[in-house]
DNA sequence: TTTATATATTTGTACCTACAAATGTTGTAA
DNA sequence: TTACAACATTTGTAGGTACAAATATATAAA
C-alpha cells in the first residue's frame, strides 16, 4: 500500500512520455509534419498499396484521436496521401499514401532510428524488454476498465 | 543492435504515456480543469503559502509548456489562484492558490489516488521501483543532450 | 545619466484537438 | 417500399498549445 510510490511512478511515466513525444515531434516538425501525421503515414506504408479507411487508421494509431479527418486533410494538402470514396460502401473512404509520402517516410527512417537509439541509449536490450513488459502490464489494466 | 526492439520500446512508452495522460485528463475534466492546470495547482499547494512566480512554476511542471500565462489566466477565471505584481521586482509576478483552489485539490486527492492505484494495479512495488529506475535512465539521456 | 543588454511575462497568431451535432449512406423490419 | 436504426465520416465550435514578437522592468556599461 505505498501510495507515494504509485504516485511517483505515474508522474515518472507521464514525464518520460512527454519527453519522448516532444523529442520526436521536434524531429518531425523540421520536415513539416506532426508526430500523429507521421504515425498515419507509417500505417499507410505498412499496408503496401492496400487502401485504409478512417476507422482502421484510428484503431492503429499510437494515440487515438477524435479528429482524424482533419489530420488526413493536412496530409492531402501536403500531397502525402490521396482520399477516395469507397465504391463498395460509399460511407467509407479509401486512403492511400502517395509517392511523395513514401519518399518523405524513407527520408525520415534513418533520422528517426538515430533519435530512437539516442532516447534508449542508456538501456541495454534486457532492460528494454523489461520496460516493455512493465508498460504492457499497465496498458492491459487500462484497457480492461474501458471494456466494462 | 536490435533496432526493432528499440523502436517497439519507444512506441510502447508513448502509448502508455498517452493512456495515462488521457485517463487523468478525463478525471480532471469532470471537475472543470485540465491536467496541466491541476499540476500547477498542486505545485502552488506545495509551496504552503509562499508565492511562486511564472518561471518557477514552469520549471516544476510535469510537462513544461510555452504558454503558462494563459493557463494561469484560466485558473484566475475559475477563482483558483490569485496573481499580483511582485513589488521587489516588478518584472515578476506572485501567484497564490486560493481557498477555493485548495478545496478543489482536497476534493480531488482521493479520486486521483484511486485512479493512480488503478493504473498501477498490475504492478507490485518492486516492479514500480524497477519501472521508475528504467524511466529515469531514459530521462537522463534526454536531458544530457539538451544541455549540450 | 544615458544607452544598451538581460530578464520576466504577455500578446498575436496560427495550428491542433476534443466533443457534439450534422450529413450522407447502408441495412433492416414492418 | 417505406420508415427507422446503425454506421462512417465530416463539420461547427470552442478551447488548448507553440512560437515568435512585443512589452515592461531591472541591471550594467559608458
Amino acid at each position: 500500500m505505498s501510495k507515494q510510490l504509485t504516485k511517483e511512478t505515474v508522474i515518472s511515466l507521464l514525464r518520460s512520455g512527454y519527453k519522448v513525444n516532444d523529442e520526436l515531434s521536434a524531429l518531425f516538425k523540421i520536415h513539416g509534419i506532426s508526430l500523429p501525421q507521421f504515425n498515419v503515414l507509417r500505417i499507410l506504408r505498412g499496408r503496401k498499396g492496400e487502401a485504409a479507411n478512417l476507422s482502421t487508421i484510428q484503431e492503429q494509431m499510437i494515440h487515438k484521436m477524435s479528429n482524424t479527418t482533419r489530420l488526413i486533410d493536412k496530409l492531402i494538402e501536403g500531397g502525402y496521401v490521396n482520399r477516395f470514396v469507397c465504391e463498395k460502401n460509399r460511407r467509407k473512404i479509401e486512403i492511400f499514401i502517395t509517392k511523395k509520402g513514401l519518399e518523405l517516410l524513407n527520408s525520415l527512417d534513418d533520422k528517426l532510428e538515430t533519435k530512437e537509439q539516442f532516447l534508449m541509449n542508456n538501456l541495454d536490450n534486457k532492460e528494454k524488454e523489461e520496460l516493455m513488459r512493465l508498460l504492457s502490464k499497465i496498458q492491459t489494466s487500462i484497457i480492461s476498465e474501458n471494456k466494462l
